[in-house]
DNA sequence: GTAACATTCAAACGACCGTTTAAAGCGGCT
DNA sequence: AGCCGCTTTAAACGGTCGTTTGAATGTTAC
């Protein structure tokens, strides 16, 4: 017992602190937005103290990035993944366009470690940040996405020759602002509904609906 | 001169210290949110002095309040009128689907005063809304749509009779989150460009595009 | 003129914000 | 033991927030 691990003493004794704010702050800032919630807010959810957010993270922007690219760069890494598979697949030739946004719509699912729900709580939280104005972080998320919307435009554009790359542009931004929405308001759906919706909570189920409905706008002449 | 006029004093004297804060608000408020706006940015930027926010509307949320009702309103009752003349021209009939996403859709451009871009700033402040967190405006939102979304649900039933309602509803609910994300984010069009586009700024030819697009989507079997 | 009223104004209020500080606690080391 | 880093802690800092106050200003009606 008392094994040694190859990490350092202060990566594992009381790096919960860390990982506890990083967890708060995420949930949080998706309830009220960033400029909304507070370090005592969080600090007081997290049972921390209120200076070791600027002890750990070093400011309150500080750590609204370190809790946005801990998860977003996982996301995009698997969005790329998924589509190189297909296009190792497809030898060449250009994919199916519901393969190219069921790569990149489903990529979200395998957020969460199933067990828990902070996948879609991120997702949330990311379709707030898409549009919340206050953002010094449009270009943190622009270097975050680029090589995505690189990647994904080039299979679109293979896969939807009769377009112009003016309209394939257009359509994702269509894409990209559906999918924020979709997963930042998960309940204003029940202001459309009046009627009783088959587990609106099924994430999968949703999503699937949302893919379908996109490639039929991507494939509209 | 001096014509007497059926209005009270206060209301027609100096009521543009009212109106400069409206105008001021929605402007900052589309910029950098709500919480991120103080009543001292926008009294400062309307050259009015602090307490005037307080006096003419009570509140900085009663102020909010009134940034929205004054413009969403009208549209919103726009959407109505341009619905309900379809309707009668169609004498029963089920509408194009075109017809009705375009009504929806379109109604937006009636709200400039042509040569002011008023309109779009509040729509841009309106898709933001709808993901803010903060709100206490989800009910309020909720209040000012209800009408839409019923006539807008009905005629789509009508008009798509081969979908369950249960597929209307989350087609509407993908129809508001693009309209809502394009609108807030005009810009992130530029992160996925890389290319010039033509005119990026007209309003009426990008909302006609994302009419075609949403047209696609619901039609899809 | 003057009384009544609506509006503007400068100043202040208490509350909360993000951040900093300096002392205290604590594990690993010689 | 003592020392050294790393971490936690309580308290305070200066600043900004929304709101309130009470006096000054302007406008209307008699």
């Amino acid at each position: 017992m008392t094994a040694p691990t190859n990490t350092l003493p202060h990566e594992r004794e009381h790096h919960d602190t860390k990982a506890r704010i990083l967890e708060v702050a995420e949930r949080l800032f998706m309830e009220h937005g960033f400029s909304a919630t507070s370090l005592r807010m969080i600090t007081g959810d997290a049972k921390v103290n209120l200076a070791s957010v600027n002890y750990h993270f070093g400011s309150k922007e500080a750590l609204i990035e370190a809790v946005f690219t801990r998860r977003l760069s996982p996301l995009n890494h698997e969005r790329i993944k998924h589509l190189e598979e297909l296009e190792a697949s497809a030898a060449g030739k250009p994919l199916p366009v519901e393969d190219i946004v069921d790569a990149f719509v489903m990529s979200a699912l395998k957020l969460g470690d199933d067990q828990s729900d902070h996948g879609v709580v991120f997702l949330r939280l990311l379709g707030r940040t898409f549009s919340d104005p206050s953002s010094s972080f449009g270009s943190l998320l622009a270097k975050q996405y680029a090589d995505v919307v690189v990647r994904y435009k080039r299979a679109l554009i293979k896969a939807l020759p009769h377009l112009s790359e003016e309209d394939i542009v257009w359509r994702m931004h269509f894409m990209f602002g559906t999918m924020a929405y979709t997963n930042a308001d998960m309940d204003a759906i029940n202001l459309i509904a009046s009627c009783k919706l088959a587990n609106p909570q099924d994430q999968a189920a949703v999503l699937k609906r949302l893919a379908s409905f996109l490639v039929a706008g991507f494939k509209t002449p």
